[in-house]
RNA sequence: AGGGCUGUAGCCAAGCGGUAAGGCAUCUGGUUUUGAUCCAGUGUACCGCAGGUUCGAAUCCUGCCAGCCCUGCCA
């Protein structure tokens, strides 16, 4: 059956979605994958969406079938268009294509008015006058049954008058609702008598002052599917005894009671370690200030993690390797980090920046700068190669220079010490000055001429490399270090999660880089070799603004 | 006696009656002008616990335990 726990229709890791997929197609239920992705636009897109989009669309991909992106815009009162485009381009820019038009559960309005008349006239939904609290009431408790709306048995003739009078706006907000009548005392909450429709005279991004009563997700979004021939309608954990709802309305309306109807299936989201997924959270920190804004660098939004240096492919794999299950599960960001660094080791053109400049001069060499040749990608040699410059002074980071050598294993530059000079020349070094208040400002080398491209000529050893930039050549830029936002593995099980935010977050170095990389694009990642991956900052304009993606593999300094 | 789900190595996660895939992390070697990459190796997983069925159970049955979700006119 399954070979290494891959899927049959392509190399990707099966899933128990897949499974089911394969047992429909196999059983002729469907005769094609249609899936969709129907974010709520009130908010940013984050990582764990980005789950759900690759489930959606990738699913979708690998079966030859079709994923709608539908926004289910139910409740125009957190709606905003700004949330629409914002997830369109988030979606795009995962790479992910939608079949044909782009869908709104408002496109919808006139159908489901119509499917929530037939349920009336079928004896199955009341306009029920009870108050939120007195509805409260009607509902019970976990335990307890609850008791029928006074408003139960009204007449089908009079329902479709006064449903039809919601909609005419004859109602106030709150003075009425369209109920299912299903059954008060259903161990299942949403099946004691859910609430299909409500007053809102509110003004809708789609549909303008049309309509003054907006329909639940529980009535929308099965029967948004259906009519968009959904076949497999993926959604988180939560929703799972909504599926008894979500199977009730469908079963009960004449166009999709039939075996090829939509079904539901449940995942669970994506938690991801040190960070927060819920968009309450994310809106919380975005209005209390405590980011930048929805795409800060260090928030889990798409947007975020596109300006941070993520890529699509990245994400996707990661995605990939996580997997989907019905567990809850924290996932590690090790795991995100790894996927990053996979792809950008692949991709990424090698660079030089000193992050924490000192001054390095060679005491033996004598007039301008020179260039040398340096390969763009020390793995790939079709990436061709790059000029760097090397001359009489030199700037080296301020972590790779220590007058004595702390111990036996430390491979970078101290006196009397001989290290490489990554790309250029073995230097030794001779002596430092330092500042009124002890620190290095300028550490004096020699070099060996003799040492570009070679191992020394007398077989002497040289361990250690470290990186440089040449000074008169090198650039002034910005650098900017995230580390994760929260000091906790879970800050959503904080009391007030704000108290855990990690104050260093973000740490700003002033240094240089290679002169080539004055004209780097933004988001296009290079690798500064030995300090991690970097991205040209896209809010930053001209200036020379670059953000750590994430760091190389560390695996010395802990011991 | 509310109901719905879930429990496989530190973290994800395959497996669906025939004797425990894979990834991340960890550790150990090797290569290396990035302490990166790459390569090779590295895990007694009492398969939540206890019974039962079976020649044989992570997989079937029973009971128990733990965690998550459900009482919006949110999605």
């Amino acid at each position: 059956m399954s070979n290494n726990g891959k899927s049959e229709a392509v190399d990707r890791p099966v899933n128990f979605i897949r499974n089911i997929i394969d047992e429909d197609l196999a059983q002729q239920k469907h005769k094609q994958v249609h899936t969709r992705f129907p974010p709520e636009p009130n908010g940013y897109l984050h990582i764990g969406h980005a789950k759900s989009i690759c489930l959606n669309f990738g699913t979708a991909a690998d079966y030859n079938g079709k994923c709608n992106l539908r926004f289910d815009d139910t409740n125009p009162a957190k709606e905003d268009m700004e949330y629409v485009d914002s997830i369109k381009n988030d979606v795009n820019w995962l790479g992910f294509q939608w079949a044909d038009e782009i869908c709104y559960s408002s496109n919808y309005f006139d159908q489901f008015y119509a499917y929530a008349t037939e349920l009336i006239e079928k004896g199955l939904a009341y306009v029920c006058f009870l108050n939120a609290e007195e509805s409260r009431e009607y509902r019970g408790s976990l335990k307890e049954p609850g008791k029928d709306s006074p408003y139960r048995d009204t007449s089908v003739e009079e329902n479709l008058a006064l449903f039809t009078k919601m909609k005419n706006g004859e109602f106030k907000e709150g003075e009425c609702v369209l109920r299912a009548k299903i059954d008060m005392a259903s161990s299942f909450m949403c099946m004691r008598d859910p609430t299909l429709y409500r007053v809102r005279f509110e003004h809708h991004h789609q549909t303008g002052d049309k309509w003054c009563i907006y329909p639940m997700y529980d009535f929308a979004h099965c029967t948004s599917d259906a009519i968009e021939g959904i076949t497999h309608s993926l959604c988180t954990l939560e929703f799972q005894d909504n599926r008894r709802l979500y199977d009730w309305v469908l079963e009960h309306l004449n166009d999709f009671n039939k075996p090829d109807r939509p079904h539901q299936y449940e995942f669970s989201r994506l938690n991801l370690e040190y960070t927060v997924m819920s968009k309450r959270k994310l809106h919380q920190l975005v209005d209390d200030n405590l980011v930048e804004g929805w795409n800060d660098p260090r928030m889990p939004t798409i947007s975020g993690m596109r300006r941070r240096g993520y890529t699509p492919a990245s994400i996707r794999d990661f995605a990939e390797r996580i997997g989907i299950s019905k567990v809850d599960s924290m996932t590690e960001m090790t795991v995100l980090e790894a996927a990053v660094r996979d792809d950008l080791n692949k991709v990424a053109p090698r660079s030089m920046a000193v992050l924490d400049p000192i001054k390095l001069v060679i005491e033996n060499y004598e007039g301008e700068p020179q260039a040398l040749m340096a390969p763009i990608h020390p793995q790939n040699e079709e990436m061709g190669k790059r000029e760097i410059f090397f001359g009489k002074e030199l700037y080296i980071d301020r972590a790779d220079f220590s007058e004595v050598a702390p111990n036996r294993k430390f491979m970078r530059l101290a006196l009397d010490k001989e290290v490489r000079l990554r790309n250029a020349y073995v230097i030794k070094g001779e002596r430092v000055e330092y500042d009124a208040d002890g620190n290095v400002t300028t550490v004096y080398c020699t070099y060996d001429p003799d040492t570009h491209g070679k191992n020394p000529a007398d077989g002497r050893k040289v361990k250690g490399v470290i990186h440089f930039v040449e000074a008169s050549k090198a650039v002034p830029a910005e650098f900017r270090l995230y580390d994760r936002l929260f000091t906790v593995e879970n800050p959503a099980k904080e009391d007030n999660f704000e108290a855990v935010i990690n104050s260093e977050s973000l740490s700003v170095k002033q240094g240089y880089i290679e002169p080539g990389l004055v004209d780097s694009k933004p988001e296009q990642a290079y690798q500064f070799e030995r300090e991690g991956y970097f991205c040209r900052d896209n809010q930053s304009g001209e200036q020379q603004v670059y953000n750590r993606t994430v760091a190389l593999r560390d695996t010395w300094s802990k011991k």
